[in-house]
RNA sequence: UCCAGCGUAGCUCAGUGGUAGAGCGGUCGGCUGUUAACCGAUUGGUCGUAGGUUCGAAUCCUACCGCUGGAGCCA
């Protein structure tokens, strides 16, 4: 039996019968002479693991292969046979390889580990690893497991626009988009930047959030999602932010906040099984070389409940902990990332869902509860990680929304078509948004952010 | 942006005022159905950059750059 194309290594390691002919392609991670010939590990991307090439030396161009060292691409055809060695069910007997790129003593990759931080410095050749190429075999399939949950629920797919005029959703600072020339801008009598000449008419960013856009969709479409590249020009260097990352934001018309809990740990639990399920390889590499209680806590997530305590028990738990933190603990005051730990890694020990906040420290949208001092925010909180989910009921009565606006010193003129919403056919509708790569963090146990995306802006850095 | 730590060979690191080191990698040779193979030899440096102190600086001081951890902001 032949197969004339070539075959990803993930297939032919699958295979259950031998198969007389058979080509592969991929890259040399390492190489072993034997007395007769030769070993190579082959791998192509598809897997985490390696196809033994045993390449004898009766191939005319023996001496080639021998010189092939890490890195070098290759095509081989042979005969898949069960393995005489231990380690692997399969390997590839080769009558034939072509070698189609080599390298040189300056290819940095090595066959021993590396740390992060270094093959950070070579993101162009940082998904020949082992562990780059798991995180973002991870990264696809979870992205691909994201649509089909919201699909399967029903859920329409929006795509918010990415360059938005709106300049205050109360989310970091953003980047400017504009066309005009920076060594000469147009000014107004006044002196001002004249934005009526630049390309949109107006000052336009980067979207922070699709969240009001989705909103409008949500109010004829029920339940909608978007899955998207978001900006943030914050100043933040930590191994949690990302000037450039991918959110989730669903957003549900006739849904309170407690449906909207339901639905953020659902999802949660939707992914993590998910990669469980369908990156055993990878998961297991996390789990051995990154984080060796990762799995563990995964299945854990599975499992169990998650608790939920509103922001007020949240307080109380805290100044009664008896634990000493850095920054004060009081109703009213934002909880700090040390007291987010507390709570989710030291007294729950589990992702926690902390809702209903003071008004006055979180954004306008949010919906006032009955007792006029909280709304109806909710944090969803993970070992390790802190927040992974925001999100809110949304305020639908028009009176209160424009109240809220001008406590935030926001003019509800500037905000019409999101105030229309209020203003024909309001519904009670929540939504959340979740920062993919920081689930790709807790799920993978990489603990920096720029290492779950393939090319990481971040203040100071956009080298790729 | 703030606080702390770290920048020495391709990689991971030792060297704390007196001749620049090790392991791994690479190269060469040997052995071998091997598994991050093994054995031997060998290669490899503007000690982040620029100033300063000193008879003498990888080592002490200053500034800058970069990286890491933590904080703030948030997802």
């Amino acid at each position: 039996m032949t197969q004339p194309s070539p075959t990803p290594i993930k297939g032919a390691l699958q295979r259950t019968a031998p198969i007389d002919s058979i080509e592969v392609q991929g890259w040399v991670r390492t190489r072993r002479d034997s007395k007769d010939f030769s070993f190579i590990e082959l791998n192509d991307g598809s897997t985490l693991r390696n196809l033994q090439i045993i390449a004898k030396n009766t191939l005319p161009n023996y001496p080639a292969v021998q010189r092939l060292t890490t890195g070098a691409s290759i095509s081989v055809t042979g005969a898949l046979v069960p393995s005489q060695g231990k380690g692997q069910k399969w390997e590839l007997v080769a009558n034939q390889i072509e070698v189609v790129g080599t390298t040189d003593d300056s290819y940095p990759l090595q066959k021993k580990g590396h740390t992060p931080e270094f093959l950070r410095e070579i993101a162009h050749l940082r998904p020949r690893s082992n562990l780059f190429s798991s995180v973002f075999r991870v990264r696809s399939r979870l992205a691909f497991a994201v649509h089909r949950f919201f699909q399967e629920r029903g859920f329409i797919y929006v795509h918010t626009p990415i360059i938005t005029g709106s300049d205050c959703e109360g989310a970091g600072e953003l980047f400017r988009v504009t066309t005009l020339d920076a060594e000469n801008m147009p000014r107004t009598t006044k002196g001002e930047i004249d934005y009526a000449k630049d390309f949109f008419a107006r000052p336009t960013y980067l979207t922070v959030s699709g969240q009001l856009e989705a909103e409008a969709f949500a109010l004829a479409l029920s339940k909608v999602y978007t899955f998207g590249p978001t900006f943030r020009a914050e100043n933040s260097n930590t191994s949690r932010h990302a000037s450039e990352f991918w959110m989730i934001e669903p957003e549900m018309a006739f849904c309170d906040l407690k449906g909207n809990m339901d639905l953020a740990e659902e999802f949660v639990k939707y992914l993590v099984a998910e990669a469980r399920q369908q990156c055993a390889d990878e998961m297991e590499l996390f789990g051995k070389f990154v984080d060796k209680e990762l799995l563990a806590r995964l299945d854990f997530v599975v499992d169990r409940p998650f608790q939920r305590i509103t922001y007020a028990e949240a307080v109380e738990l805290l100044k009664k902990s008896g634990a000493k933190f850095e920054f004060p603990i009081d109703y009213g005051l934002n909880l700090q990332s040390e007291h987010e730990r507390w709570l989710t890694e030291k007294h729950f020990q589990c992702p926690i869902t902390v809702f209903n906040y003071p008004k006055e420290i979180k954004p306008f949208y949010m919906r006032v509860n009955d007792d006029g001092k909280t709304v109806t925010a909710m944090d969803l909180l993970v070992p390790g990680i802190g927040e992974i989910v925001g999100g809110s009921q949304r305020e639908e009565r028009l009176d209160m929304l424009e109240e809220n606006m001008r406590r935030h010193n926001m003019d509800p003129t500037d905000y019409k078509w999101y105030l229309d919403l209020r203003r024909y056919g309001t519904v009670p509708h929540s939504g959340f948004g979740l920062g993919f790569e920081r689930m790709l963090m807790f799920i993978t146990g990489v603990p920096n952010i720029r290492d779950v995306i393939p090319f990481a802006r971040t203040p100071g850095s956009a080298e790729f």
